[in-house]
DNA sequence: AGTATAATATTTGCATACTGAATTTTTTTG
DNA sequence: CAAAAAAATTCAGTATGCAAATATTATACT
């Protein structure tokens, strides 16, 4: 590729890392569910795809693993499976990691952090009105994200972050089965909204016992929702979950 | 390096890659504190030591990273600090871990993991006459990974190992800075064994809040012996931890 | 036709070469 | 002698080539 001209991408610390663009573009594409579990991911063609060497891809391949979003069976590389019974082990990690995360930053958190938990509760808002789904998990995932950088404690919120990740990526695994617009999407979003809202609160107050019972709250109403989507949507969901 | 022979190793599931070997070869470096905290890690000169090209040194290096082991400022890695402000967190983390994996194991275990489970603890006591820091931190960090594998819930025990890990390298530090002959090992290790006997006993009869209450008394004692270190060495220590 | 074996095609894993950026050393100049 | 500029060196990031391993297809033989 001697001749070929390319748009080099710096990265945030000013690097010059198409590596780690690679990287963000398939972990976004297996959040998304653009890449489906199982997925095989081809060195080559993700290459090619990207126009890049194979160099790249094959580090941004290796992060996927170590993150826990591709597998590796024998030398193919693919997209993590998600089915049924790893549901409840996730939601277990969920509920524990969200607790933690929540007692920890209400007893920690400093101003500069909570005005950033603030912030992330405005674009989520203001995301709304757009009932977008992909960018409202998203604006959600910020905001729990926001709340997990004031824990000070990096061991407990690098689980959580974790175990949120994927619980974001089956809340979309969900969706994207069966994409259609739900009636109950707007009330259920004005009540995580006013959840989000408490649950700032607590923390901004520093009140220990109620974020932690907030962290409940909310892990009810992901959980309740996760259900209602499978049990309303069992047939196709089974079959996207390749049970 | 055209002509030049150069062993080929196979990785357990039969596939011939070096990259996983570098990364086990550094990752034991680190957690043996061979590699010192802070160390800067460079492609070119590892790979040669290790006679291996850069490409295979690269990847491992992505892994130490993920995995915490190793930390990247600007374009240089290096080996991920500790220093004595990160101790509060890890031990807090080490405590929540290991209780959730306790009561877990003692729920979900299955036969054969408990066997594996008894077959750790007995390595450790076999390991006990020897008095070697390093295979017996490695031993009791196999016992408590076995006990970890039996929670059915890999997103609480991949939250454990990394936590664990981070422990045992911690301790590995504070020996490695001061490995004079403590008087009080004998005693130490002892109580350690009758400790793990009884924890295993609480997860073999599923007594869950046993196996809660045995994690809090391990901690203490995990706790307490690092403190008796770091106050007894305070000074190497310091220095040590490059504070 | 079915199976076994051979030939072929893919694809991974590693090495090497190249490029550009960053740092260090040397040189030049005020 | 100090400061600035320039040259050189080092090193990370990427591309590419090659060899080994695996998957696939074709062919021969029972």
């Amino acid at each position: 590729m001697s001749g070929v001209m390319k748009a080099k991408n710096l990265d945030p610390d000013g690097y010059n890392r198409d590596g780690n663009n690679v990287f963000r573009h398939l972990r976004d594409a297996i959040l998304r569910v653009e890449l489906q579990p199982g997925a095989i991911m081809d060195e080559s063609s993700i290459a090619k795809q990207l126009n890049v060497s194979r160099t790249p891809v094959r580090e941004a391949l290796i992060q996927l693993i170590a993150d826990g979003l591709a597998v590796r069976k024998g030398r193919v590389v693919s997209v993590a499976q998600m089915d049924l019974a790893s549901i409840p082990p996730l939601y277990d990690a969920l509920l524990i990691s969200s607790r933690l995360v929540q007692r920890l930053a209400a007893e920690m958190r400093t101003d500069e952090e909570l005005d950033l938990i603030h912030q992330k509760l405005i674009h989520f808002e203001d995301t709304i009105p757009t009932l977008d789904g992909v960018m409202l998990t998203e604006a959600n995932h910020h905001f729990h994200l926001a709340i997990a950088a004031a824990t000070a404690n990096p061991y407990i919120s690098d689980f959580y972050r974790s175990v949120l990740t994927e619980a974001l990526r089956l809340h979309r695994i969900c969706f994207s089965a069966h994409p259609y617009n739900d009636p109950d999407i707007k009330t259920h979003l004005a009540e995580t909204a006013r959840q989000h809202r408490v649950i700032f609160d607590a923390i901004s107050k520093q009140d220990i016992k109620t974020a932690d019972k907030l962290a409940v709250e909310h892990h009810k109403l992901s959980r309740s929702r996760l259900d209602t989507l499978i049990s309303r949507q069992s047939q196709s969901l089974k079959e996207e979950l390749e049970i």
